[in-house]
RNA sequence: GGAGGUGUGGCCGAGUGGACAAUGGCAGCAGACUGUAAAUCUGCCGGGCUUCGCCCUACCGAGGUUCGAAUCCUCGCGCCUCCA
């Protein structure tokens, strides 16, 4: 097995563990930001990395169309070629095969997409999938997988994944145990009984990792919950879990509580560029009127280049301009709140206290923030001009 | 002085007899975003109300024609262009 996976602590089903991959150390539970062509949207490897992100996430899908595989492949695999150098994940195209649900057509053999760049056809199968993920060199592979849509009726549910299990027995076959882990997808809807068979036929499989698919589709949050207490549980407890596409930081801790180690989601990305900041105090969208003459930072427990001399009027005035600086700020912030948030997470589940300390941490981004009394002194400037965005 | 043109909701700008409280865009107010076709999308945006509807005031001003005018006519005012 080529990745390693320990636990070093556990605290109910959540669990603190240490993944080794071959571009780095992956401490679990951990968030990964997306940078589906290969970059976090505005934001640089050197500045992810700063911000705390041990993995990124790409998109094969995407990448295959532009640049293309064999492109990155001369180019020395995608660690060269974006510049990102600790571990990454790459997503299959599954995610692709609900999100682009009019542009691809699923057979027993594969996917076939239409370029929603220039509607050429590009054909996905397992094995290619697998290979095309190899060649790239990335750390983890996503198996191929038909990402369900919500709502899906049981029997179509049921058919679905008797496909995605198919798939997942030609990905495991063709997968040659090169220096990164193979993850095996489980999907099954809404349905207990197939996500749990979903899970137990993947186990038999013998996959690095396992991976819960088919949420974050459009599903209420009650749902959502329901299948990772199904079928987290019920995935091998010595191989990382990781719930694809999600989420809000109070369903990621709900999941972590339930014994998920690994999360991605684009919400704290794409949130920023549309002004949308995530804090300790709760959700601020900085467009709005009332940050117009705020002298406070964003957040002030927050270590974010940003919030070091960034008044809330300064990025507010800087989004009403269209300024690019905003976005790029705003990014920086909130990955910085969901890496910081891992952090605590797992220094919680160490001290056994996840539970204690689940409501506080939960509460950080729900509801507005309060008005509060603009303190004129409350943005905190450093002495050294040298300080800020050194990492 | 002469000729022609033009004046529309915060701004720009459609509309040239009824389907107009008036297309669009911007600005403004708010909301959504979950393995990224998203620096995107949605709602509101003259005033009032019991806001899937009703009432009032409205297209420079004042008159007029007409069943009916932002749209036609007259006068006035402002602005633009050309000629002297």
């Amino acid at each position: 097995m080529s990745l390693t996976f320990e636990i070093l602590a556990a605290d109910g089903l959540a669990r603190r563990g240490r993944l080794t991959t071959p571009h780095g150390v992956i401490e679990t539970p951990a968030f990964m930001p997306v940078g589906t062509l290969g970059a976090v949207k505005g934001v640089t490897p050197q500045e992810l990395a700063a911000a705390g992100a041990s993995v990124m996430l790409a998109n094969l899908y995407h990448l295959a169309l532009r640049p293309g595989i064999d492109a990155i492949g001369r180019l020395g695999g995608l660690h060269r070629f974006t510049g990102w150098t600790g571990p990454i994940l790459t997503d299959s195209g599954g995610f692709q095969v609900w999100s682009l649900g009019g542009l691809r057509t699923v057979d027993a053999g594969g996917v076939t997409f239409r370029s929603h760049l220039d509607g050429s056809p590009l054909r996905f199968t397992p094995e290619g999938v697998v290979d095309a993920q190899a060649r790239m060199g990335v750390d983890i592979a996503m198996m191929l997988d038909e990402c369900t849509s919500w709502p899906v009726e049981r029997a179509a549910a049921e058919a679905s994944w008797e496909r995605t299990l198919a798939w997942a027995r030609r990905a495991r076959a063709a997968w040659n145990g090169g220096p990164g882990g193979l993850f095996g997808i489980a999907q099954g809807s809404v349905y207990p009984d197939l996500r749990q068979r979903a899970a137990a036929d993947l186990a038999e499989l013998e996959f690095d990792g396992y991976a819960i698919g088919g949420v974050s589709v459009g599903e209420p949050s009650p749902e959502r919950r329901a299948v990772v207490e199904w079928t987290a549980p019920a995935l091998p407890a010595d191989r990382p879990r990781y719930l694809m596409g999600v989420g809000y930081p109070e369903d990621i801790l709900h999941a972590v509580a339930h014994g998920v180690d690994l999360f991605d989601c684009v919400l704290p990305a794409r949130n920023a560029r549309h002004a949308v900041l995530f804090t300790r105090q709760g959700v601020l969208r900085m467009k709005n009127a009332k940050y117009r003459e705020d002298p406070r930072p964003i957040d002030p427990e927050c270590g974010c280049p940003a919030c070091a001399r960034t008044s809330r009027a300064f990025l507010h005035h800087l989004f009403r301009s269209g300024e690019l600086t905003a976005p790029v700020l705003a990014t920086l912030h909130n990955l910085r709140f969901y890496l910081d948030f891992m952090a605590d997470l797992r220094q919680a589940i160490g001290l056994g206290a996840l539970t204690d300390t689940a409501e506080q941490l939960a509460t950080r981004s729900t509801g507005e923030d309060p008005p509060g009394e603009p303190d004129p002194g409350s943005l905190p400037v450093s002495s050294d001009p040298l300080e800020q965005r050194s990492s």
